[in-house]
DNA sequence: GTCTATATGTAGATAGAC
DNA sequence: GTCTATCTACATATAGAC
């Protein structure tokens, strides 16, 4: 019942070449099946058939079915989030920051992963999206994804120290569901696009939404316009 | 395996009252059921020990779980988008109205249904949530909520003519990935909130990020602040 | 570590009595 | 329309041979 939400117990020899081989296939396939059907949605079955092994060995390297999904997200957890603190002290020693500049480097490293990582990266980024909606895996994310979270809502409280930090955490859940959505939604943005040669997915555009959300957040009066539109 | 994404066909003869009771019964547990643990978490059985029934009599009202889960959407989507362009509409009828006040109808609709709406409003907006988020949904998305998604859009797009339609599709998504993220992620915004005694999760929050981010994407150079912050 | 075989539960769906 | 009973498939998990 212990759902073993700290680090997996260390092995008493360490395992074969062969061993940890099969064990990644196993992670890979996990993380492709769990991105594609969620949680409920994916079978143990389909994982060993995607990674070429038995159903058994499915269960002796993941530990049943909630623990290999956890092994699956937690195995990624901690490059994507060194590449996210990289950035930002890369940013950081480079100058003053704005707002936009916190948000970049941590969307731009989610997004920038997600499309040009490779389908590991890509399949992983959508089960991140699953984590993150869920709150059946809370814990998940709080020892995945809050650590790193709460480090650049930190750094915008330092830059906006007049700030509600409540509010500064208000908008930067909303702007990782707006990230989250332009992976995960890009068929609701077609769906909705009267011209579908021209889809604005980039991370710009992304970035400049979130950043200008959590201005408005933080300080609502002199970002909202209540006045007509400029071109009416 | 015609999905059946249209209208219900009609029935022969006009249902009794008691069957109409039993069929709102049904479809009341799905929502709660599917609204909880998504598609492929939810169980018929449960849907029918929920309901008081048995499982056999949802298959007859259903017809089948996918079948049962587009009609338990399909059954609040009028009334919404109704709210929703009524509100637009008085809106409009007293006078000039900012982006503020068009994302404000969109998302408040939602917002003040399963804030104020009862138990069953704020099981059909989780409800919603999982149609968003599932790529697999489309159709019933594309049914039950594009159209008045797009009707927003046409509206926002009159107001500023030379923004790029495709753009302010881009940012409507994130909004209401925001929106969603509102009534689903409110653990997450507890969990990264250094004050949890403050917790600003309202309608008047969500709806000035969604603008001030809707109005970035249309035109990013003047909301975005690249000085320093005003507080250092 | 790996594979075969199996245990045990539950899923969706349906047939037929009332 | 409703209920009882059952069919069939597939789920997770494990035991034991190699």
């Amino acid at each position: 019942m212990n759902s073993q939400i700290t680090q997996p117990k260390q092995r008493q020899r360490a395992p074969s070449k062969r061993s940890l081989a099969t064990r990644s296939r196993i992670l890979d396939a996990a993380e492709q099946v769990f991105a594609d059907r969620g949680f409920d949605g994916a079978s143990i079955r389909d994982i060993a058939g995607l990674a070429g092994v038995q159903v058994g060995l499915v269960h002796h390297h993941g530990g049943g079915k909630e623990e290999l999904f956890h092994q699956t997200v937690a195995r990624r957890a901690d490059e994507l989030s060194a590449l996210r603190l990289q950035d930002l002290e890369k940013r950081k020693s480079a100058g003053p920051m704005s707002l936009h500049d916190v948000v970049e480097c941590f969307v731009g490293a989610y997004v920038r992963l997600a499309r040009d990582g490779g389908p590991h990266w890509l399949a992983y980024a959508r089960l991140v999206a699953h984590v993150s909606a869920d709150p059946r895996w809370r814990k998940i994310a709080a020892e995945c994804f809050d650590p790193t979270a709460s480090r650049f809502i930190g750094e915008i409280a330092v830059m906006y120290p007049a700030a509600d930090p409540a509010r500064i955490a208000t908008g930067f859940v909303y702007s990782v569901a707006a990230m989250l959505a332009n992976l995960t939604s890009a068929w609701r943005i077609n769906a909705l696009n009267p011209d579908p040669d021209n889809a604005p997915g980039d991370l710009d555009t992304l970035v400049a939404f979130c950043a200008a959300g959590i201005a408005a957040v933080i300080d609502p009066a002199p970002v909202i316009d209540t006045a007509a539109p400029r071109d009416a």
